[in-house]
DNA sequence: GTGGATGAG
DNA sequence: GGCTCATCCAC
């Protein structure tokens, strides 16, 4: 009687959390949602997985329906060749916002000169189906938008003690290093159980028909596919969910047919292969683990009407790789007795984390072959690679990996590091004007999403940092970055805050790229403007990156390492230093630096007068929530916008109107004077009430009337205040 | 902290 | 290949 590879500790690691994903009979799963964005705008429209829709973006396409693939559309191309391929494709362009205004919107007709990208219809949908996933399963990472892992060990493990009561542990003392007993017969299973589930793939092996690899010791793998039809009624663990109106795809031959009516008993005409044998509990865990996910496949498709593809194996690398071996509407299983034939499918850049430059040079540096590199890797010793890589972290991540031994947890909360709105213009942004109106639109943007955010995490979350970021082509590729730190303001006021620094920091690009200049260019045209806030601060630090373990290979060492190996090599890394060191110096004027001091001796010489930023800004958005005047009639710039489109803001102290976006800077002007200070470069909104601006009287800001504007010289349209109009005080 | 680079889809 | 998003890392 053979007995079981495992203790009980390894079963039994599988109850919690922060064990369970360790032991080596973990079972953790992948999903993935098939041709996401494109899969959303089907389901948007009513239409069927089998209709033939992409995703478009302009005149690109970004996601390719499977619908539309038989075409042989891909993505790579433009509107003009798949229509070409496919007359009847369907275009569902994504949502946009038009610029200027506050929300997205399925546009008929969208530009790319005046609409911006949204993302969020998509976000939503993500939301949607994760929360379906967390109705069977705790403990689950979203990985991206339409990716995510679950720790199944738990429900397994449940199951398994339900199925098999020889595996409960009774005595008290009881040794947990004690083997587990044999393992059940496949006859053993539960009727319904005998089977992975609907449109499963297994990889498994066969002892008795190994051929070349075996020599290595790697087995051949089989795969197996289960018929669409056989999908067994899950008893596992499942919160009852009524059931949601969509009704389109459930006739397509290319879905899960089920549902509560239809459900056949899977094993009767169609059992598992005939050499499928339970070799130990990790068969029975992980077989029981994919009727799991076949049922919450299942249940997202009858609620949502979504199809996804999924990978179950010991690790997060196996079940990566697995769910996109079999697409769409899959899953692929991997038994452990598999892992290593299964791993030999794939190269070294399809490990996660090593597709880009990081896996080139590990390849380089270990003389790797471009096919079968990971059979390869796998000949490499631990000792060998630390040597090679000059790195034992590294190193033994990389080991472990090709052997499936990579456990890596599932973090319930990824934290959101940083958030962003961009767009690329063609034609560049010709000129301050039409930036700002991009910033208001990415501002907003923005604001929504952090709000939605905290919504989501029923937490505090805001980003500290805000940064722009500016892209131009001519007279060369020049990219540029400012950022500042973030006030903290209530909800209502984020996007008035964001939107202000924002215009903020583009000033500052422009004064920059004036400066190094010598006035004649500036960051005009603007190939690309973008606004982000990152440095979310509030609960939990626990995020975990999913696809980057091998996020410590820092280039560098990985350069040096290249040094020691490839001769030539240092001579490019030093050209590529001195280039660097030119391009700033280049710009001797304004250094970043230079910036910085003076933005940070600005702030703790207030911040040791202990302005509130809270209470200057709700000073400076106060007129918003003037009472003196009827609702209908209150204006405020940030309601209102002139003739012009721009919005602005009288100023209470000089009595001139001030656009929105100079506001900071006529603010800093003010405060200059006040100051007699010349150095001040920049400041958050926080800090537009600086000490004296903020208790000066209005007397004394009417003596300020007749100075003139602030250092940047541009033209200020003067705009009569309007009735019921309330002044803005500085 | 700031700015640039990389990875992923 | 263009576009968007997120994170990491050197300075």
């Amino acid at each position: 009687m053979k007995t079981s590879a495992y203790t009980f500790r390894n079963l039994y690691d599988l109850e919690k959390k922060n064990t369970s994903y360790a032991s080596p009979l973990a079972v953790i799963a992948h999903i993935d949602l098939d041709a996401f964005y494109a899969q959303c705008e089907q389901v948007r429209l009513g239409l069927k997985a089998t209709d033939p829709v992409v995703c478009r973006q302009w005149n690109g396409l970004i996601a390719i329906g499977y619908g539309a693939r038989k075409y042989g559309i891909s993505r790579h191309e433009n509107v003009a060749s798949a229509k070409e391929k496919c007359p009847g494709i369907i275009l569902a362009h994504v949502a946009t916002f038009k610029m200027g205004e506050a929300h997205w919107k399925y546009h008929e007709d969208p530009d790319s000169q005046t609409h911006k990208v949204s993302l969020d219809p998509y976000r939503r949908e993500s939301r949607r189906i994760l929360s379906i996933f967390k109705n069977y399963c705790n403990i689950i990472e979203k990985a991206s938008i339409d990716e995510s892992f679950l720790d199944l060990g738990k429900l397994v493990l449940q199951k398994a003690l339900e199925l098999f009561p020889e595996l409960l542990v009774n005595e008290v003392g009881f040794d947990m290093e004690n083997k587990l007993p044999e393992p059940p017969k496949l006859t053993d299973f539960p009727e319904q159980y005998r089977c992975f589930g609907n449109e499963v793939i297994m990889i498994t092996t066969r002892d008795t028909n190994s051929i070349e690899k075996s020599e290595k010791g790697v087995e051949a793998a089989e795969v197996y596919q289960k018929k669409p039809d056989e999908l067994i009624e899950s008893t596992m663990p499942c919160i009852s969910l009524k059931s949601e109106n969509f009704e389109a795809c459930t006739s397509d031959e290319h879905l899960p047919k089920n549902n509560k009516n239809n459900i056949s008993k899977a094993n009767d005409d169609e059992p598992l292969p005939k050499d499928f044998e339970i070799k130990d509990w990790d068969d029975v865990l992980i077989l029981l683990a994919s009727n799991l996910v076949s049922s919450m496949r299942q249940e997202l498709f009858n609620r949502l009407g979504y199809t996804c593809s999924a990978g179950i194996g010991r690790v997060r690398t196996i079940a990566k790789l697995a769910s996109g071996m079999n697409k769409p509407n899959k899953q692929t299983v991997v038994r452990n007795c598999a892992i290593e034939s299964f791993m030999s499918n794939f190269e070294a850049t399809d490990i996660p984390g090593l597709g880009g430059k990081k896996g080139t040079s590990i390849a380089r540096i270990l003389n790797l072959p471009n096919s079968g590199s990971l059979s390869i890797l796998r000949e490499f010793s631990l000792p060998e690679l630390e040597e090679k890589l000059h790195d034992a972290t590294i190193a033994q991540k990389l080991y472990n990996s090709l052997r499936g031994l990579d456990y890596g947890e599932i973090n319930t909360r990824v934290d959101v590091k940083s958030m962003q709105s961009s767009k690329q213009f063609r034609p560049g942004i010709k000129d301050h004007e039409i930036a700002v109106k991009w910033l208001k639109v990415y501002s907003g943007e923005l604001a929504v999403r952090i709000g939605e955010l905290e919504e989501e995490t029923g937490t505090k979350r805001r980003p500290r940092v805000l940064r722009i970021n500016h892209r131009q082509f001519q007279p060369s590729l020049i990219q540029r970055s400012r950022q500042m730190p973030i006030p903290d303001v209530p909800m209502d006021k984020l996007q008035d805050m964001l939107f202000i620094n924002s215009c903020q920091l583009l000033k500052e690009l422009e004064q920059e790229s004036l400066a190094a200049s010598y006035g004649h260019i500036t960051i005009y045209p603007a190939a690309l403007l973008s606004l982000g806030v990152s440095n979310f601060e509030g609960p939990g630090e626990n995020g975990k990156k999913i696809v980057d373990f091998f996020s410590q290979i820092s280039d560098d060492k990985l350069q040096s390492n290249l040094k020691k190996d490839l001769e030539k090599l240092p001579f490019e890394t030093a050209s590529l230093v001195t280039e660097k060191q030119q391009s700033r110096k280049a710009n001797p004027k304004i250094g970043p630096s230079k910036y910085l001091s003076a933005r940070t001796e600005t702030e703790s010489s207030l911040l040791k007068k202990k302005v509130d930023p809270i209470e200057g800004l709700d000073r400076f958005f106060s007129l918003g929530k003037a009472e003196k005047t009827a609702p209908s009639e209150r204006k405020s710039g940030l309601e209102n916008e002139s003739s012009n489109n721009r919005l602005f803001f009288p100023c209470e102290k000089c009595d001139k109107s001030i656009y929105i976006e100079d506001i900071p800077e006529h603010s800093d002007w003010h405060f200059a004077k006040d100051m007699a200070q010349k150095q001040r470069l920049s400041s958050p909104i926080s800090l537009l009430s600086s000490p004296s601006t903020f208790k000066l009287p209005i007397a004394k800001q009417s003596s300020m009337k007749n100075q003139e504007l602030g250092r940047s010289g541009s033209v200020k349209k003067k705009v009569k205040l309007e009735k019921g109009q309330t002044k803005l005080k500085f």
